[in-house]
DNA sequence: TATGAATGAGACTTCATTCAT
DNA sequence: AATGAATGAAGTCTCATTCAT
């Protein structure tokens, strides 16, 4: 990242190249992972020569990097600017946002970015840190705001915010991570819409603040 | 580290050194994944030299199966045991079994064999389908198995057996994942026993047969 | 190519470019040597871009040898003008030849040409040649042909020609090559006015025709 | 796939290789410099492959470190053994180093290492740095010694030792630098014999004690 | 059974060079 | 005349795999 700094904005802009190159790579990358990514096959599917790609990246981990800039941080703002602008219930919004991810991620090429995430992390410390914090933790902060919402409304029961917030997610990232990991060797297949309609009707029913009488979740 | 079995010393001799290599294959890949690890490095660490390592595994791959099968599968056949011998309430089935998958997967270095799964399950297609039959199928199947018999107790609503499944298995295996994955980003920790003690508690409510009127859930 | 250009002031500008080039790329070869040049700083420092050079220069080799051509030989021309004008003594010509050697090369980027040369003259044998003829056969002729005029003139004794050229030229060509590759390890400096003042003392009473009685050099 | 040619893989013994290596670099590097020199010519002529090379030696830098230290610098402490124990005048162990330098140096292929790093000094500062107080440091005190007993012998006169060891050195140095640079454009070859003769004795008649009266040097 | 020296295919990366604008 | 995007050959280095001992 050193020369970051020299690189002059314009070009990006004028150019379509590196949004070209990043697109590529979120291809091959989420098929194949980090180091059985080729640059070679990245720079071909995105119609460039390998030394293209160092015109615009470093080197292969700046590549990875940018990928997880350029993509998943957006879907996490969109998240963001929904639940702001959001004035119904609590509820609505958690659901909204359910689907919404699945949309957006569970169901495109990005869906490979958090099982790239999860099986780089450890040989990637400071790209799993920069993960962390603008996508996981940012997504914790979102879906917690959710929570308190909630709460505050009076629509859920004052449950451990951060414990529930990581319960709602859960589902979510593993039907998101183990899918695609596994897509071959489901031939029945996944019923993703009945599976997200079940954990929205369990979670919301499990921490309504209308239902319970016994928890012993605090 | 693999089940320290007692059994007489010099007889295991016999298969005493591909088990060490498994053993040290566990750690290095569970640290790093399949393509960063070195074979030099799993040598090393079972104290033997690389040419050693083919005398008993084929190639890398080979050895990555080896480990796959001879580590996770004995918990799942741990687990069916638990269950066919258990003779007390499906709750406190489900419960136990949710607990035992943590102590013995979730809290030790097989806790790296999911998410290796995951990372290179694409790349190793035969691999991947070994592990979702003898694995993640069979996982489900002994969950499937618990609520089907609290459902013909009486204890848990008849819901959506594969589904409910899926629900109560996700936030157990993402945990297991995510957690070695970030470890290191995660300073502050993660409360493993409140997150249990709150999943069981919250999935057990949501499908149990006293407390519900109003699901969607079928 | 357009035509009818407006000449007047921008006549010299065109001869500009190459010779800002060439500056640019006397400071970089001087500094890192052929192989480890990129033509991009060069370019960089000429205030043009890569792209620009190929306009002047065939290629990389070929801009080397128009540096080598262009810097040096002027030296060596300016020196022989001098001797050619000169009128003192051979030993006040030899060591004003000496010291404006210096002057112009040791003390200037341009004391990275010979140890360029040096470094590179196997890889570019035809460059090679032109180097050694133009610059230092006739650098040997020019000194050869002051130790010839002392000889004649009674000043030096009659020393075998050749030889003794070498001898007086090799303290200042080490002296030249030496001092610019080793800058940075010698912390205590080197004292080259002293230097040369001993060389040229030296070397001179050691051809002097007036000392020396038990000579075995012929 | 070739038909079972029973190339024996390795004849030699362990401990020979990295000598064979650093011996077949000595005349890659010799001839070619450091970043002309590719591994696989090295390779090639020390009858190993690319490979091979790196089970000795870290890198390229590594091997040309190992290159300066396993034969160069063997030479210096050669010179310093005979300096130790010769008894004569200092003139003749004057005269002996320097017969012996060229000997070892100028004769042989050794004469690639000062030119080698007269070139790559600047680009591999720590190397640089090595060689300087390894090499010519040490080669720097040892002649530097001969004079200092000479004076104290009476047979030189009390010179600035310092500098009337650069002047000593530097006629070598350069011959034997230049020569091996230009050789191929030497066609009317270069007489060192007789180089070598005329250097000892004008060097020693200059600062002899017996012959000066007005010298200017101190 | 075990070793460890040796291999060589393959990947990343660099950079001189080209060419359309 | 100048640019800057693009190329692709070439070199360093890695490491799974082999095999003589």
């Amino acid at each position: 990242m050193p020369q970051a700094v020299v690189k002059p904005r314009w070009r990006r802009r004028k150019n379509a190249r590196p949004e070209e190159i990043i697109s590529a790579a979120l291809e091959v990358f989420a098929d194949r992972g980090f180091a059985a990514t080729k640059l070679e096959d990245v720079a071909r599917r995105a119609g460039v020569t390998k030394g293209t790609i160092y015109l615009y990246f470093e080197n292969k981990e700046a590549l990875f990097k940018a990928l997880v800039r350029e993509t998943i941080v957006p879907v996490i703002e969109q998240g963001e600017a929904l639940a702001k602008s959001f004035t119904g219930s609590a509820r609505d919004l958690f659901e909204q946002l359910v689907r919404e991810y699945f949309r957006l991620v569970g169901e495109t090429s990005l869906s490979g970015i958090p099982r790239l995430m999860i099986a780089e992390a450890r040989n990637f410390p400071q790209l799993a840190r920069f993960y962390y914090e603008e996508v996981v933790t940012r997504g914790h902060r979102l879906m917690g705001g959710v929570l308190e919402r909630g709460i505050k409304a009076g629509e859920f029961r004052p449950v451990n915010v951060p414990i529930a917030t990581k319960l709602a997610m859960a589902p979510l990232m593993h039907a998101v991570v183990a899918r695609t990991a596994f897509a071959a060797c489901m031939p029945e297949g996944f019923d993703v819409a009945k599976y997200l309609d079940t954990h929205i009707d369990l979670y919301l029913h499990g921490i309504s603040a209308t239902h319970r009488t016994d928890s012993r979740a605090d």
